[in-house]
DNA sequence: TAGGATTATGTCATAAAGTGTCATAAAGTG
DNA sequence: CACTTTATGACACTTTATGACATAATCCTA
């Protein structure tokens, strides 16, 4: 498996579920179904069980008891939310959906460990289409 | 499980107790129903029993005879109270409601091992919508 | 210390949100 | 083009959140 590639158009059902896509649900199922949906700017990205893991780990010496370290690792866990991949679904918390303008068609975009939801609006936006550069 | 994630807002009922959101409830009721609230810079901290426990060994090198390390364990101390989770609600006494100025309103922030309740004016206030940086 | 007030606690009804399953439509495959 | 896989919407059902109420415990004060 070389992790998520690629875009996709999905959509939401009427309860804000996600239909994950057959080539990102094979990786997502057999992992575990856990994974955790973090607000970054604009869009979702959503991390597997293990790759949350290892980024928190990265905060572990952060000091709970100072107050700057802890607005940072507030940052952190306060966008974040865990969920479950269930019946090839992923219900998306409203507050997350609201937070960066879900509706009713999301892009969703490989990211190799990670993967991102977008709004389609604002993805075109901010990736207008032009030839690519690597 | 991830410890505890994400950003809530619940309901104090007219006693004040405080509805806890069912990804919050599994863990805090499969540990120890007991729990430990201490009020911090404007908002309440909930520290499961098990994780109260740990921070105050670490608090145990701290000498009671100096001054200055007297004043932090009594920060810790003077400012906590015992409380319990029963049939889902934690009744947040009226002392501690009143410090950090809680009303109906609650946002319950997730920090991993403990979680944060806030009041949502003060909650925006000092956590305006801003991008993340991971 | 009896009575009344205040503060806790358990339970339930309702409304809202989340979940499982299936039928159909669309897309992909050989 | 026939067959398989995948995506979508719909629906019934379950779980969760909330306010309200009844009862129990506690605290004062006369």
């Amino acid at each position: 498996m070389n992790g998520f590639l690629g875009t996709y158009t999905v959509s939401l059902d009427d309860k804000g579920r996600l239909n994950v896509p057959a080539k990102f649900k094979g990786p997502l199922e057999q992992d575990s179904p856990q994974l955790v949906i973090c607000v970054t700017d604009g869009f979702l990205t959503v991390f597997p069980q293990r790759e949350w893991a290892a980024n928190e780990e990265k905060l572990s010496h952060l000091n709970a008891f100072d107050t700057e370290d802890r607005t940072r690792l507030r940052k952190f866990y306060a966008r974040a939310t865990e969920c479950e991949i269930k019946s090839g679904k992923i219900l998306i918390p409203a507050t997350q959906r609201e937070a960066v303008g879900l509706k009713k068609e999301v892009k969703i975009v490989g990211m190799s460990k990670t993967f991102e939801l977008w709004d389609p609006g604002r993805w075109e936006k901010e990736h207008p289409s032009e030839p690519t550069v690597l």
